[in-house]
DNA sequence: CACCAGGCAAGTA
DNA sequence: TACTTGCATGGT
């Protein structure tokens, strides 16, 4: 048996999954290219962030080697497209500083890092939040956390599942207490309520033709 | 023209 | 602790 907000979330996720499809993210080919894109796509368009990625492959720069030998301010010029360029630069090298600190500069050994360990190293990262955390965790390493974002606080509202004031932390926990652990629901989950978000929740007429409308309670 | 996008850190009181 | 602000390009 399971909790009734568990149902709920099961029934949105069915709703969302039979509108739009499965989503198959992170659109991106390796490990490294989805931690770039992580941050990157910080409070940014995606649509943006595949210029700033299309540069960095033209050039040859998305291995752990080359992110680190290129220089901060060389690095922000390739990025430019997907804005906060200076800012997204640093936090970029930060990251990598942290693999090659940590790992040896070796992907498999944060990949073969224990969930909760990876979590908060992660997080010890200058310019890598809970969010951004959470999608290289999710999405890089294939581990069942949910990541949460934006959208995912307007449409949980919205839809009377959170108040205004809930913290990240209060709907990750809403989302891992009543639904199984599993990476691939968690992956489509999340995938899919940010495809909702950019399809449905721009503009008043929009919002109500959304497959989640009329779910208020 | 205004507004916003798959956040985060730093500053203020 | 609880707000506020800077960061910035590119699409609607």
């Amino acid at each position: 048996m399971q909790s009734s907000t568990g149902q709920r979330l099961k029934e949105m996720f069915d709703l969302l999954l039979n509108h739009f499809g499965p989503q198959y993210w992170w659109p991106g080919e390796t490990v490294l290219e989805i931690m770039t894109g992580a941050i990157l796509t910080q409070n940014t368009n995606w649509k943006n962030v595949e210029k700033a990625i299309g540069n960095l492959k033209k050039e040859n720069l998305l291995s752990v080697e080359a992110l680190r030998a290129i220089s901060r301010t060389s690095l922000a010029e390739k990025i430019r497209p997907a804005g906060y360029f200076n800012v997204k630069a640093g936090r970029l090298k930060n990251l990598i500083d942290f693999i090659v600190k940590r790992y040896k500069g070796d992907l498999k050994g944060l990949l073969n890092e224990e969930t909760v360990g990876l979590r908060e190293g992660l997080l010890t990262v200058k310019g890598v939040g809970p969010e951004t955390a959470d999608s290289i965790v999710l999405y890089a390493a294939q581990r069942p956390v949910f990541v949460i974002d934006t959208y995912t606080h307007r449409i949980l509202n919205q839809h009377g599942l959170a108040d205004d004031q809930a913290t990240y932390y209060d709907l990750q926990e809403l989302f891992m207490d009543n639904l199984p652990e599993d990476v691939m629901l968690f992956n489509e989950f999340h995938a899919l309520i940010v495809k909702t978000g950019k399809e449905y929740c721009r503009r008043k007429p929009l919002c109500e033709s959304c497959p989640l409308a009329g779910w208020e309670r």
